[in-house]
RNA sequence: GGCCCGUUGGUCAAGAGGUUAAGACACCGCCCUUUCACGGCGGUAACAGGGGUUCGAGUCCCCUACGGGUCACCA
């Protein structure tokens, strides 16, 4: 059969050619350097960190360079496309600070490389599947899923590689009657590229980032156009990146094993291919052995786990960025504040082999990314957060927030900030005693070797020698004389040296005043926090402990 | 099973033929300290194994083992 009347009998609606196509994709104008790259992910409804990883991998490469960075949606398996999939994806991009130069976006989309949905792209492919099959690069396969089972028993059989290729590709030379005839009970059909690589020929390939490769040339005549008329992922791949201008393809590296089918489509359509990157998956620890992390067994795979566990973006941005460039935390240890995006990144620095996910180093650079942020911003993140987990404790915060500003400025600032918060999820067990509505303690953790005569001494004698104006020293040396004159060593080295002359020492007296006052044997500096509570409370905080104490 | 990728302390990793094999997290110890959170000092701990090449190998080559990935009209 003549090709090109094959090509027109299967696609009879196609009138363009693929130059008509390429006029409409214009090479793009960019600087020398500039990288174009692009997340493509199908909108099922689940993003994950596997996804985070490639679009800061990409934002970087693109926006450092002066380049472009888009969002394209592979949505043409619809059996997998979810209700709002593509708002989910747009919210998390946003959430994390990620913004598109080109593609989908929540009315639409924008940019002059669309469309930029798959699904809306079906006639664009057709023009050039219908161009390889009358070039006979390509032809209809009427194969059904039964025939292609029973192939693969067959192949399982004869001990040979399973797939649809040379001998086995029942349509790849199928006579004109035989095409006539299906076409003529109109059986549904696949577009296959006609094959011309030998599984015995090895192909030389250059990774960006897992270096120089030797991969077996693909044998086997692939589906470039399904039964409904949409591509699979491989050929929509060389296809959409030809045409948008994509210049670095970032993706994982299960990708590896098709490389070559998308080669061989790069070189059938006569096109120079974009520079890959493979990235290492994320590996979990289970048991003895690694493995990647599963959608099913691990929630830390989802970025919803880590919004919902408190982690500021920031934190898990940072977190990102030193499992992608490992010399990150060296640039951040000498710019702790620069902005992550100052950081000259490389995929050279990135690792070829997959890092397992270590949610105690995460939790480390949480810790760390709150202390250096400022009252102002941990508040900002926490209003929220609590607005959407604990709405009771927001409209705490809400209610006066210069006071939990007071709260959150402790130990704030300085060269050597307080940790004490690793999540936002942390930060309620950490401030709920200053609001009154929170602080309800039934007993309180006073100190063991104070007596009870003691305990109710300093509870009944504090309230007579707390002066608010004092400044830390004053006071703290008021503690130290009650200390004394209970028989407690005023200065803790006179304790440690002779210890069986005193009942204790200061910190024992302040230890119970730390207690009476906020429930807990731990908490930030206590002058500092009868600053924020007001002498009021402090006295009334007093009294109920003592109440507490002695019954009456 | 075929094909592909990978393998430096418990974890993340530096390392591009000559290093006492960095650093961070975790862990342990000491110090500082009125609690806590910090901070300081120190410590335990690694080139998967075997062959080559080389004066010299964590670095280059081969084999083995182990781990991971992939073999769809899913991406």
């Amino acid at each position: 059969m003549d090709m090109r009347l094959l090509a027109e009998r299967l696609f009879p609606h196609i009138t363009q050619t693929p130059e008509d196509i390429f006029k409409q994709y214009p090479k793009r104008q960019l600087p020398k350097g500039a990288m174009v790259t692009r997340i493509a992910p199908s909108p099922t409804g689940f993003m994950h960190l596997g996804n985070l990883f490639g679009a800061v991998t990409d934002e970087r490469l693109a926006h450092q360079s002066g380049g472009i960075f888009y969002l394209r949606i592979e949505d043409t398996d619809q059996k997998r496309t979810v209700e709002r999939g593509v708002e989910q994806i747009l919210e998390v991009f946003s959430h994390f600070g990620l913004s598109f130069d080109e593609g989908a976006t929540v009315d639409g989309e924008k940019g002059a490389y669309g469309p930029y949905y798959q699904s809306q792209r079906k006639e664009i492919y057709q023009v050039f599947l219908r161009d390889l099959v009358a070039k006979g690069k390509a032809y209809p396969c009427f194969a059904s899923e039964e025939e292609l089972a029973e192939l693969r028993q067959r192949q399982e059989a004869e001990g040979a590689n399973p797939g649809y290729y040379g001998k086995y590709a029942i349509w790849r030379d199928a006579s004109d009657e035989a095409i006539e005839q299906a076409l003529a009970e109109n059986r549904p059909y696949v577009i296959r590229l006609r094959s011309e690589g030998d599984s015995e020929r090895k192909i030389k390939h250059i990774d960006l980032i897992k270096g120089e490769m030797e991969l077996t040339e693909n044998d086997i005549d692939l589906v470039i156009m399904k039964s409904d008329g949409l591509p699979p992922y491989h050929f929509a791949h060389v296809i959409d990146d030809t045409l948008m201008g994509t210049t670095h393809v970032v993706r994982g590296e299960e990708w590896l094993p098709t490389l070559p089918q998308h080669l061989q489509l790069f070189e059938t359509l006569g096109w120079k291919p974009p520079y890959y990157l493979h990235t290492a998956h994320v590996l979990k620890m289970e048991g003895n052995s690694k493995r990647k992390l599963s959608k099913r067994k691990d929630p830390e795979l989802a970025l919803e786990f880590y919004h919902k566990a408190g982690f500021p973006v920031e934190a898990l941005l940072e977190y990102i960025m030193t499992i992608l460039n490992s010399n990150y935390e060296d640039w951040r240890r000498q710019n702790p504040t620069a902005p992550y995006q100052d950081f000259p990144f490389s995929y050279k620095k990135m690792n070829r082999s997959g890092a397992l996910f270590d949610m105690e180093k995460l939790k480390d650079i949480s810790k760390n990314t709150l202390s250096r942020m400022t009252a102002e911003e941990v508040l900002d993140g926490l209003l929220p957060y609590y607005a959407e987990f604990d709405p009771d404790f927001a409209s705490l915060l809400e209610k006066d927030k210069a006071y939990a500003l007071k709260i959150l400025q402790i130990g704030r600032g300085g060269a050597k900030p307080r940790k004490d918060l690793t999540t936002f999820a942390d930060a309620k067990p950490y401030m709920a005693f200053f609001y009154d509505e929170l602080f309800a303690p039934e007993q309180y953790p006073f100190p063991e070797n104070v007596s009870s005569e003691d305990l109710e001494a300093i509870l009944s004698a504090y309230p007579g020698i707390y002066d608010e104006n004092d400044d830390t020293t004053a006071w703290f040396d008021k503690i130290r004389s009650l200390a004394e004159e209970l028989g407690y060593a005023g200065e803790t080295k006179a304790y440690k040296k002779n210890p069986d002359a005193f009942k204790g020492h200061v910190g024992d007296i302040s230890m119970v005043l730390r207690v009476a006052i906020t429930g807990k044997t731990n908490a930030p500096d206590l002058f500092a926090v009868m600053q924020i509570l007001g002498k009021d409370r402090v006295i009334a905080r007093i009294n109920r402990a003592k109440t507490t104490l002695t019954g009456k």
